[in-house]
DNA sequence: CAGTGGTCTAGACCACTGA
DNA sequence: CAGTGGTCTAGACCACTGC
């Protein structure tokens, strides 16, 4: 009754990573043809490569062309949630996240935040100099609800989180305690369609909240992830500054000439070296 | 003649990119529905819909399910290329790029590279010390080639770049002037098929050399991009460590909930932010 | 050369959307 | 309800791989 949920090239592949994670189709070999598995399963082609080109964008199997596909060792994509929410990557990575909030407020919003969630151009980029004088003069802009959280893992502060909410969501913060757990998850339980996030990652310098925050020097190296959180319709609803302890995250990104995969698989992982190293590969000799 | 190397359904797609860019189909509209583009060109459903398949792992188009897709302004995604090679990246945002060669030698690989070009489990990751003594007692590994870098955007420093290539590869690089341009294109045009490529993206301390290099103090913080690149056959050619001045370069992480477009466009850019303003969107207020 | 995947067709039924 | 995309089938031809 309720199997029927999973169209049958959904099933196909989940069948096929199965036998890869079973052993049966070694990582290394070559997957069977595809007439071969059209004859196994009684389906159509198109079917199974359907269920195939699920795999192959998934970056599970590789190659073809005249030859049957391989399979791969799986750098299994994360998925959105879990690429979006601290809480539940942390327990993905089997870490306990926590968070202790520094302040949950309700005014006009900052520069960047009004640039994001309102498409004011008043930033810098734009040229004037607007923008900065938050709570100045008038409130011709719609307030926002800003969060600030420090972020745990295993009860070690790592992350500085700065996060501004449209109103219409922001204010259900308001009957939320933010010290329990996942601001995300508890939007998602009260109908907040969050649907498609932008994430931009670059290094910065730490300020002297964040050093005081998360017990660093001020200047000191933090990984920052902002991100800009819409709904399915495209409305803006989140702006949110991350910045993370050095050593606690790195972002991978997984890239291929295939034209047939042309996108990247990207995970977020707790280990801050590929395989833990940290020194420089070439570095002078003398 | 040399027309029929496309496929059709390639070229459809190329023709709906076109009629987005010619805004006659403008963003924020309705897709034609799939069975009027059957007609318009005559194609079949199967046809039309893996072009639009295309645009839709592009970013290009969103929606559908019981009613047309929905342009949407592209956020292109970079090819492998532009992704990988510095000197292609500088171009496509309009700068000049150059570099000062640092050191190019060939000798034993730090543990890092040998971790990754080899699958030496030497690194801290594996337990054992070893690994870090470089030029030691003897050589059981393969030699590596070394190359250190100074990147140039406009003249001004801007990247350390730290790589180690298999001996194989490397050793083609001393019938060339690394100070001359991109080793990427180079090694290209040598036939070493570079096809894909993991990076691992986190923030680091400037050590001694990097600040010195670079011009900033030590400790200073540096977005750092190691990542390692394989041949189409899977075997790790070549194993780097990038160190970007903050502000020069910042990855930018496109992701969505949506079951269809289940990966991530990735894309490097230069703007420091995503308007500009480079300030908190919260912090305190008092 | 035989076998493989890549492309394309024509037609069918279903699930979802919105009026 | 009519129209849309999502799924699935059956069959065909071609381009590429490796023997």
């Amino acid at each position: 009754m309720s199997t029927r949920r999973i169209p049958l090239h959904g099933r196909l592949a989940e069948e096929f990573r199965q036998r890869i994670a079973d052993g049966a189709w070694p990582a290394g070999s070559a997957v069977p043809a595809e007439a071969e598995l059209c004859r196994e399963f009684d389906v159509s082609r198109g079917t199974v490569r359907q269920a195939l080109a699920t795999l192959r964008t998934e970056g599970v199997i590789v190659g073809g062309q005249g030859k049957s596909p391989v399979v791969r060792q799986a750098p299994t994509t994360q998925s959105f949630s879990t690429f979006h929410s601290f809480s539940e990557w942390a327990e993905l990575i089997g870490r306990t996240p926590g968070q202790r909030t520094v302040e949950l407020a309700r005014r006009a919003p900052g520069a960047a935040a009004a640039a994001e969630l309102f498409g004011v151009p008043a930033g810098p980029a734009a040229g004037a100099g607007t923008g900065a004088d938050r709570g100045g003069p008038l409130g011709a802009l719609p307030q926002v609800v800003d969060v600030v959280r420090v972020r745990l893992l295993d009860g070690e502060p790592v992350m500085l989180e700065r996060t501004s909410f449209a109103l219409e969501e922001g204010r259900l913060l308001f009957d939320f305690d933010t010290d329990a757990g996942s601001i995300f998850a508890y939007l998602q339980s009260r109908g907040v369609d969050l649907y498609s996030a932008r994430h931009y990652i670059d290094a910065v310098a730490a300020d002297a909240e964040a050093a005081e925050l998360l017990g660093v020097d001020a200047g000191s190296p933090l990984l920052r992830d902002r991100r800009i959180t819409s709904t399915r319709d495209g409305r803006p609803v989140e702006y949110s500054e991350d910045c993370y302890l050095p050593g606690v995250i790195n972002f991978s990104i997984d890239n291929t000439m295939d034209q047939r995969a042309p996108l990247s698989r990207v995970t977020t992982s707790s280990t801050t070296a590929p395989t833990g190293a940290s020194d420089h590969p070439a570095s002078r000799a003398g």
